[in-house]
DNA sequence: GACGTAAGCTTACGTCGTAATCAAACTGGG
DNA sequence: CCCAGTTTGATTACGACGTAAGCTTACGTC
């Protein structure tokens, strides 16, 4: 390493050469990058010549590529956070929970084998789900129960977009939908119906 | 390229020199590299290396990387294939299905990104689940609704393995009770509750 | 103006995928 | 037995990557 990098700001203004780089702008500048020509082509130089800047000046702000990778994820699921109404069931509230994320992840859809790669991080992860946990807690359901449910509809959401941008052209002639809005509206379909099972076997198990 | 490189095998024995490589070889040899060392480790000079041969003599039989990746997904799903009994119903044969696929990507836990980044090919994958479809058919459900229910299950699958194996050694760095057999058994415990949250949820639909 | 300090730049190394070209090892015809 | 013809593996080389080390620049403070 060429410097403990991830010092965050000095206190403000002590001496020194005023800063160009902030992390804010690298990751935003990353994120635009993934967005527009994918994760291949999210390089350090890359990234570097889009913020006017050498690769290694990126090192100052970010200890190395999988720190800004992390970096980039945590800020993506800052995006999927939901208001959630405190008169939703819990039912209600993971709908809803489900529809937010799954938007984010096809806003995204260079992003999501990142997403699907590297886990959030602990601290952002529960930060996100608390307010969904807390509408299990106003039902009376175990904690342990509303983890499982929570992560289950989850990782079903991560799948279904994975497969939904992983499959860019075409399928195979004759069985399926095609690629083009028929494909939409078959993703959208599957998603809302796999969801639905979802919850509504949750529901069966945890409601007396 | 070099050439049109995915000449399966000339009709057997004409002229030239005999090959030392095979896909198959190069195939397996891949998935033992992937699954001691990961997938970072699996490039082409160190598979090379393995197999006694530089690095650009597998250019003879697989394109590129990408195609390679590609046969490496193919022959690990293959693992996954489940002999189904006639007398399953769909809800069992759609179960038994998805604990196969589970297995086959916890035996092969560097190879899960892999898996989820790359869709299985459309004849593999079909040709793997002719046979769980055949039970949907049994029941007289509809082709569209069981194509449904199989995604649901396996995007859900995936997702949870990918959750599983993204999560390696500890969560806080230091502290003592980390990933033991308590991890594997809470996991397990997910993966069974929200099977049957999902399956359960489908059959409630499909049945009359 | 000199100094300390933080931020960005330059150069360089090892590794990657792979294009182009060459050498080796077999088969069959003379 | 040797000589095309053919197929396979080896060599060399290029550009791009992540990043370690050291240098220069631009500030605030005396």
């Amino acid at each position: 390493m060429t410097q403990p990098a991830p010092r965050p700001r000095r206190e403000a203004g002590r001496g020194g050469r005023p800063a160009v780089l902030t992390l804010g702008r690298i990751v935003t500048a990353a994120v635009e990058v993934l967005d527009a020509e994918g994760l291949d082509a999210l390089t350090m130089r890359r990234l570097g010549s889009r913020l006017g800047v050498a690769a290694m000046s990126l090192y100052r702000h970010v200890a190395d590529r999988g720190a800004l990778l992390a970096a980039v994820v945590d800020h993506l699921f800052a995006e999927a956070v939901v208001e959630l109404d405190p008169a939703d069931t819990w039912d209600e509230a993971l709908s809803r929970f489900a529809v937010a994320y799954r938007g984010m992840l096809l806003a995204h859809p260079h992003a999501v084998p990142l997403l699907a790669t590297h886990p959030v991080d602990t601290d952002t992860g529960t930060a996100l789900l608390a307010g969904l946990l807390d509408r299990f807690d106003a039902s009376g359901i175990d904690r342990q129960d509303a983890l499982i449910c929570v992560q289950s509809v989850g990782v079903y959401v991560l799948g279904h977009a994975l497969a939904q941008v992983g499959t860019p052209p075409g399928t195979s002639p004759g069985s399926g939908p095609e690629a083009g809005p028929d494909a939409t509206a078959f993703y959208d379909h599957w998603f809302d119906t796999g969801l639905l099972a979802m919850v509504s076997g949750f529901e069966r198990r945890l409601t007396p």
